[in-house]
Order: C-alpha cells, then sequence, then structure tokens
DNA sequence: TTGATAATGTACGAACCAGTCCGTGTCAAA
DNA sequence: TTTGACACGGACTGGTTCGTACATTATCAA
C-alpha cells in the first residue's frame, strides 16, 4: 500500500472522504447561519468547527454565498420529504385537518433552525431562493393536498366555500411559524416563554379550533 | 425663541443643529438596518447618506449596536404611540374585535421596517431589546385592552370562556405579521404577491373571520 | 469679549474576513 | 509502479469596516 515503508508509526494521517467532509461544512454551516444569518456568519468560525479546512469549504462550495445556498437547499430539501406521507385521503375531512396542523405544528416546532433560515431568507428578500432552481420548483404538494380536503368538506356540506387552499395554509403556517420565529421578542414583551410546554398543547388546540371554526363557518367580515 | 438677534443672514458655514442631526442618522440608519440587518448594516453607508459625519454617529450614539439599539427604541415608541386610541370600550364586542384585527392588519402592512427590524431582532435572539430598559418596560396595553373586550363578551354570552388574552393577540399578530415578513419566501414558493392589493381585503376579511369564528366557537380539539 | 463646552469634519489605524496561492497527500486505473 | 485526477492544509492577501485621534468651528453664559 504505502511505498514509504519507513513512515512512522503514524496512521492518523489524512484519509480522504469528500462525502463526509461535504457533510461536515453543510452541518457546521447550518448551525453557523442559523445563529447569525448570512452577514453575521463568518466563513473562519464555520471551517473551524469542522474537521476540515477553510479551503475545503471553497473548494466544495465555490463562495461563502453559495455555501448558503447549499444549506437553505437541504433544509427545503428535508421538509419536502417531510410533507409526503400524511395520507389524509382517507381521513373524513375535519379529521384531516385536524392532522394537517398538528403536523405543521410540529414541524415549526422540532425545527427551529429551518424557521431561522426562513426568517433569513426574507430579510434577503428570497434572493438566493429565487435563484435556485431546486427550490423554485417547490411547487408544495400541500397546497393540492388542502384543497383536496376543502372540496370534500364542501362536498359533504361542512365547509364553506369561498376558502382558498393556500390562503389557508398561510393562515395555518403563520401561527405555527410565529409561535418559533418570534419567540424572542415575543416573550420578552409579554414575560411569557413561547417554548414552554404547558403552551405546546393549548397553542396546538388553538389554531385547531381556529382554523376549523373558520371553514365552518358562514359568517362575513365587514372589516 | 433665539436670542441673538444679529444672526448673520445665512452664511453657509455650519450650522449645528443636535436635534436634526440625530434625526438624520436614525432616519437613515433605520433603513439601512431594515434592509440588511444589524450584521449587514455598514456604518460608512449610514454616515454617506446622512448629512453629516460617521464621526457624529459614533459622537451620538457610542458604537454600530448603540445606534441599532436607538433604532429599534424608536420603532417601538412609534408602535406604542399608535396603539393607544382606539376606544374599543364603547363598542360591541364584536365590532371591537373586528376594529382590532383590522388595526393590527394595516399597521404591520404599512410599516415593513417594523417589522423586519422585529425579526432582525428575532435572529438575534432580543438580546438588544431585553438590554433595553425602554422596550422592556413596554407592558402592552394591548392585552388589557383584549381581556377587557374578551370579559364583556363573556359577559353577554357570545365568547367562550377559555381563549387567553395574550394567545389571542398572538393569533391575530402572527397572521398580520407573517404576511409582511415572509411575503418573499411565501410568495416565491406559492407564485402570489402578498402585496398585492386584491388579497389585502381578501386577507383581512379571512383574519376577521377566523378569530370571531374561534372566540365564538364551543368545539374542543381532539389535536 | 472670552472661555468653556458642544458639535462637527478629515484622515487614519487596526482588526477582521472573504477568498486565493502554493504545495502536499490519496487512490485507483493503467 | 507510475500517473493523473481528486482531495486536502496552512499561510497569506487585499479590501473592507468599525472605531478613533486630531483639528476646527459653533454656541452660549459670564
Amino acid at each position: 500500500m504505502k511505498n514509504n515503508v519507513a513512515r512512522p508509526v503514524d496512521r492518523e494521517g489524512r484519509k480522504n472522504d469528500p462525502e463526509k467532509t461535504k457533510e461536515d461544512i453543510l452541518r457546521v454551516a447550518t448551525e453557523e447561519f442559523s445563529a447569525y444569518g448570512l452577514s453575521g456568519g463568518r466563513v473562519d468560525a464555520i471551517a473551524e468547527k469542522t474537521r476540515t479546512s477553510k479551503r475545503m469549504i471553497y473548494y466544495y462550495f465555490g463562495s461563502k454565498e453559495g455555501l448558503y445556498l447549499a444549506v437553505l437547499e437541504k433544509a427545503y430539501r428535508k421538509i419536502r420529504s417531510l410533507e409526503a406521507d400524511l395520507e389524509l385521503a382517507d381521513m373524513p375531512p375535519v379529521e384531516a385537518l385536524r392532522t394537517l396542523i398538528a403536523s405543521t405544528f410540529d414541524h415549526d416546532e422540532n425545527n427551529p433552525d429551518f424557521v431561522r433560515l426562513v426568517s433569513i431568507e426574507n430579510i434577503h428578500y428570497a434572493s438566493h431562493m429565487k435563484q435556485s432552481s431546486e427550490i423554485g420548483e417547490l411547487n408544495l404538494s400541500i397546497v393540492k393536498t388542502i384543497a383536496a380536503v376543502l372540496e370534500r368538506g364542501r362536498g359533504e356540506g361542512i365547509f364553506r366555500r369561498d376558502v382558498d387552499a393556500v390562503d389557508l395554509h398561510m393562515l395555518i403556517s403563520a401561527f405555527c411559524f410565529f409561535r418559533v420565529s418570534n419567540r424572542y421578542t415575543f416573550g420578552t414583551i409579554f414575560h411569557r416563554d413561547l417554548s414552554a410546554p404547558e403552551l405546546y398543547n393549548r397553542h396546538k388546540h388553538m389554531i385547531c379550533d381556529a382554523v376549523l371554526a373558520y371553514v365552518r363557518c358562514s359568517e362575513t367580515s365587514g372589516g
């Protein structure tokens, strides 16, 4: 194997493992960008926390922005894989909606890093996301799922007819997302720890109740 | 007001006007930090856009973070002054809630800079806000207002009894805030311009209906 | 008028930080 | 065993950016 037999015992030489290296960089970069933002994150800091060097970051990702984009794409790829199999088609419309809302709620609750990355991307006017073909093609299946559930509910005469699927998704997402994204300012102003376990169930019930009450409601607003 | 009557008619020399200078810096800094964040914002860029110099920024605000904090405090001071006089006490509970929701909705819609600053502050874990005595004491009157309206509604037997005022404020804020803060990513994914005028009324009606349906609803969730 | 102090401008320093240069190590196919 | 493509590390650089030293002018009270 080795041609230099006289090599001192030291086996701890370099092991080439490009996949591991890339994965390692991405993992550390996700933490860094999620914690400090794109402008606030430091390439040197990322390099130090990996088992490789800064040179490798540029070798694999080209630039700081390239790395950030890779982090963002990986984060979105992960949620896309999660949102697939809820199998709501067999459930009664009300139960299907409850399941869907609970799933969204739990996703944001359990992935604060993703929530932060999305906030950061919004601060940057979603400019990186737009430039990514991968994320750009996220034509989210969740909307079709919601639309189908709404349609079934209307068919059964229990849902109002003027609810748009994207709007409803926004109503659900907004609450679930805000609860995590604005945890710190909201918690500070109202002296309430939004990550407290007792609020978890209460808030989950709340958004379920609100959404269901809304889709069944026949009231029109004067607002 | 001025006691030096013999003020020479406009020599184009320096005019000392500390209030104007501070105000000018704050105005420009708000734009810069709101656009690029705390880490992304550049002190030099701010200085160039003011009619004064970088020296003055450090003279009045001490540091970049000091300036950022001043920007944040001014933004919160502004909303505090706005949220005072809605005079909901005389309205029927349902109308009072509608008015309150519409007001929150319009505030976020009309103050995207404020929304961005709050997002940015959350990325920083609200650390500056916590260190500000001024903002820290924002014991928002809006919660008392909501609590009073809820109480009246319960008295009239039209509102459910288990709704917490802070939770309800969060439900309202979340939708109004998200609509502005996540405009870019959400809009990109769903190919929908969230600042489009026709969505303004639809979304306003939606959050009104949802909240009102919720507070009247007697359903308990199985989620 | 004058002296104290507040306000302002210019130019510069020092640290930081994204990105690169140059050289070395790894491995598999020829 | 040679070779070439891929993988890798450490030191360096040049521009950027926060912050400041020093000089100057304005204001106002005594």
